[in-house]
DNA sequence: CACTTGACCTGTCCGC
DNA sequence: TGCGGACAGGTCAAGT
């Protein structure tokens, strides 16, 4: 779920949102499960430190404050950061919700088995209103009087404080492969990369973060796709020029999600408490059953590289 | 070493 | 209607 053009949408909308705020508070409802920093390191370097820039490396997000600390994000699965502006600009947020609500609607309308969902299925113009609620993990609050939420109904994603000049020591920053929407990363150097894993299919290459950033289920089923490669294809089986085509549509698919604000699938949400319309320009993905739009035969989901995985049959030969 | 599988979680959905 | 179990997937650790 959040993959990199959820990420990056949440990115956009913080960053017209957060820069120049003062941190006021920052509570960790599952202490310290969700936001392990010691309370001494959070009172030094974010109790009233201001951000900067918000950034994004792969599905990870970076809030920078003038602490020379940053906030490193990763939502995992069903992670979402959520904006509320509250007093004294009350009205923003109940505009904001109305966008919301209106978006929501055209959303439902699509198909019934696409209809986005939040939690128990209130609508997401609700969502702002009621939080905090049960997947709440962290809530900072600035001396403005706005809120960002960090929920995570699955607990599988977290935050922590550190310093900003520490943040590429991680060792999934040092690991981490190039980003797709990068105008400098081209075809060779993605033909070379993914053959470092000639053993495996071509969907378990894509999915790899240390091959390239930021693809996960829904854009390697959508770009494998529009590539027409099967995704259990062997790498060893696949031409150069294949590949050269694959990187094409996954950055053409990628541009595509971030101007719809990403896909919501279940329950992500943007900055703002919007969902992302994206799924209603998927081929394949969550369409088994459904005729492909490319050759009419009816799409299968199987099961390649431990992932559901959509796939049209027939135009989507293994070579 | 290269690759695959299981664990981490909780909400939802399906079948009995 | 209630309940058990399968399923969802990003990443890391453990297993093959």
């Amino acid at each position: 779920m959040p993959e990199l053009p959820e990420v990056e949408t949440i990115r956009r909308g913080l960053g017209r949102l957060l820069p120049g705020k003062k941190v006021l508070s920052a509570e960790c409802l599952d202490s310290p499960r969700s936001f392990p920093n010691s309370s001494s390191e959070v009172d030094n370097f974010l109790h009233g430190a201001s951000v900067t820039t918000i950034r994004r490396r792969a599905k990870v997000l970076l809030i920078d404050f003038d602490s020379n600390y940053t906030l490193v994000i990763h939502l995992k699965m069903t992670g979402q950061l959520v904006f509320v502006a509250t007093d004294p600009v009350y009205t923003s947020a109940s505009e904001i919700q109305s966008e919301a609500s209106h978006e929501a609607s055209i959303a439902t309308s699509s198909t019934d088995k696409l209809a986005p969902r939040f939690g128990g299925g209130h609508p997401t113009d609700s969502l702002i209103s009621k939080l905090p609620d049960r997947s709440t993990r962290v809530i900072i609050k600035f001396t403005d009087g706005s809120i960002l939420y960090f929920n995570d109904q699955r607990k599988f994603g977290w935050m922590r404080l550190m310093p900003t000049i520490s943040v590429p020591e991680i060792d999934f920053m040092k690991r981490v492969g190039p980003e797709p929407l990068e105008d400098s990363f081209g075809a060779k150097d993605f033909i070379e990369r993914i053959k470092r894993r000639k053993g495996t299919t071509i969907k378990a290459a894509i999915l790899d973060q240390t091959v390239l950033a930021g693809v996960g289920n829904i854009y390697a089923d959508e770009s494998l796709w529009a590539a027409q490669i099967h995704p259990a294809t062997h790498v060893s089986d696949i031409t150069d020029k294949q590949l050269s085509q694959l990187l094409v549509e996954i950055k053409k698919v990628m541009n595509l999600s971030i101007a719809k604000g990403g896909s919501t699938d279940r329950n992500y949400v943007d900055a703002e408490g919007k969902k992302g319309s994206y799924l209603q320009f998927a081929n394949v993905f969550r369409r088994e059953g459904q005729p492909c739009p490319r050759c009419g035969a009816t799409i299968e989901k199987i099961r390649v590289a431990g992932r559901g995985t959509h796939v049209c049959p027939v135009c989507q030969m293994i070579q």
